[in-house]
DNA sequence: TTGTAGGCGTTATCAA
DNA sequence: TTGATAACGCCTACAA
């Protein structure tokens, strides 16, 4: 585990070790004698020299680091935003700290100040729930913090999220137009504003064609398979009577809501319709593929990562707030209603 | 931007900041006379104050941070991996520092770099291939580096991987007791143990029947589902003869090959057997669901993180190889052979 | 062009 | 039990 410093570089070099500094900083070398740069630049890669980022940071007050929290890696919808955010802090020379929140607010918190003792220079947050604005609101005292994916209601906070509302108005205006009248929501947590919404943007959707849900569950826990399953299940019992569509809040809900419908007797798309979200990997491959709600999430990433850089040059820029619009991709999981009773109400 | 120090808070509590630091530290805080230990205490709230981990690493040579390579986030095997790391890292109070190569050898050098460059305690690799050797022997001299789900031929560096030729193997026996005797392989690229590992293991299965296989194709680029319809379309239009079962390397490679069987007229299982491996995430929602090779990718990451853990406190300890077992899951990709002629060879 | 000195925030060591 | 001091590795005014 051989560390080679500074120091050593010049003693061999035969400099002062701030000479070797600047020889070996791209930004100043030529204040230095070419002969003494190639005299230190030898020095340091005859001895496998390898600057101490830590102590560079530590002096400089940066530490070329951007926490990222999300919820898990596991979650499927995170994998696109993950990527595009590492992609634009590589270009950048960066590198991303990433905390797992597992969508509990007292990890989130844990993540945040984990966050902010290592000095990231910023934080990039994906994981906010309501309430969670007091942490985030503290952590962002100490250093930039961005939110990505969701948003948090009335913050000053730079904010990058998809436009949900609109994704949640074109699956309701998707089930419309195949002549849907009874149709349900199988959701995501009511503390989360990607979820809400979802839900807002849908129910303006039915109501421009002058439809009321049947039904709109709420995700009592990571909103997944199990979970989609679970809800489904409920509504098939407990509904008075049985929706023709359902709009789930993700693709993974989806996923389990096919299952439990398929359980009940009801097969997809020919008794019941069902609309994802995400349009997450493999959700073309599923059975049926699903019709889902595509979302720029890499783009997002890279957005959300350009603009924790551009903060940190800039400090007192104001905060922008980006909504990302997303895309109805119509796949085999939905179909025009079958019965003359649906249309008719 | 408020950054309160040790010092500030020692001015506050009346007292010496080595007092504070001592005041602070869970270890040796009883040191401190209890009255000392409150005042500090409520100062240090008070002022809200978070210790400077940075600093704290440059003195103490550690930064608490594990550098974790993976070839992509959007690669569904990574993630449980990903997950186990960060699991037992938080739980230790450390976090992943985390690199993706897009399995370039390039990046995944560089990569390696900035972590040695950031001071990691120690470096995770899950993205090795046979050329990457040197740059991660290199690595090694600087720290711990554990090789991770792909291995290194000969290597000495220890190693958490799954058992790849018994997950072959496995694959083999389950094709053979369906009596099928024409198959062939959708395989990784040539210069990835794990890959490698599965390839052995399945010749080996097909050896043990008297079998030899049809034809083997090697990915030449990232093994996702593109490569999997690439590989199965010219197996189609270039096998002599076609396989009535395929062994593709992981589930997303078999996904691709379905489509690609698909249209040409194959329907899996009836006409042709697919056996995929990784059990990711939705295999079994795949249509049909994928019978596949389970790994404990999850329990994998943790004993990564946790081997990197123990090799930061006893650096000297003897390099373990471990290699986990595989289990087969058997879904509805994989039928019996259908045909009197294939059976009889 | 190069050397000197001081400090980023902590903590380990030594002395009081 | 507490205080003083130095050092972790690097960078940057400033002086020479």
């Amino acid at each position: 585990m051989a560390k080679v410093t500074l120091f050593e570089v010049a003693k061999l070099a035969n400099v002062h070790p701030s000479t070797a500094s600047r020889a070996l900083s791209p930004t100043i070398s030529r204040e230095v004698s070419e002969a003494t740069r190639l005299k230190v630049l030898e020095a340091a890669t005859a001895l496998g020299y390898r600057p101490n980022v830590v102590a560079r940071g530590l002096r400089q007050g940066r530490t070329g680091t951007i926490g990222v929290v999300i919820t898990d890696f596991e979650h499927l919808y995170n994998a696109p935003v993950l990527r595009g955010v590492e992609v634009s802090l590589e270009e950048a020379g960066l590198m991303p700290l990433v905390a797992e929140t597992h969508d509990s607010s007292k990890r989130l918190e844990r993540a945040l100040d984990h966050l902010v003792g290592r000095r990231a220079d910023a934080i990039i947050v994906t994981a906010a729930r309501f309430g969670d604005e007091p942490a985030i609101t503290k952590a962002a005292q100490f250093l930039p913090v961005i939110l990505a994916v969701r948003t948090l209601p009335g913050t000053r906070l730079p904010t990058v999220a998809h436009d949900d509302f609109e994704g949640g108005l074109l699956a309701a205006r998707h089930l419309v137009s195949l002549g849907h009248r009874r149709v349900a929501e199988i959701g995501g947590a009511r503390d989360v504003s990607s979820f809400v919404q979802r839900r807002a943007g849908f129910r303006a959707g039915l109501k421009e064609a002058g439809i009321v849900e049947l039904r709109s569950e709420g995700a009592a826990r990571v909103p997944g398979i199990e979970e989609g399953y679970r809800l489904a299940c409920e509504l098939v019992e407990e509904a008075a009577e049985l929706p023709t569509a359902v709009f789930a809040h993700n693709d993974l809900l989806a996923a389990g809501a096919i299952d439990a419908f398929a359980e009940a007797g009801l097969r997809c798309p020919d008794d019941i319709s069902i609309v994802g979200y995400d349009d997450m990997v493999l959700a073309d491959h599923l059975s049926p593929p699903l019709t889902t709600i595509r979302l720029p999430s890499f783009h997002l990433g890279r957005l959300a990562a350009e603009l924790a850089l551009s903060l940190l040059d800039k400090p007192g820029t104001p905060a922008p707030r980006v909504a990302l619009p997303p895309e109805l991709v119509v796949r085999r999981s939905t179909a025009p209603v079958r019965t003359v009773e649906a249309r008719v109400g």
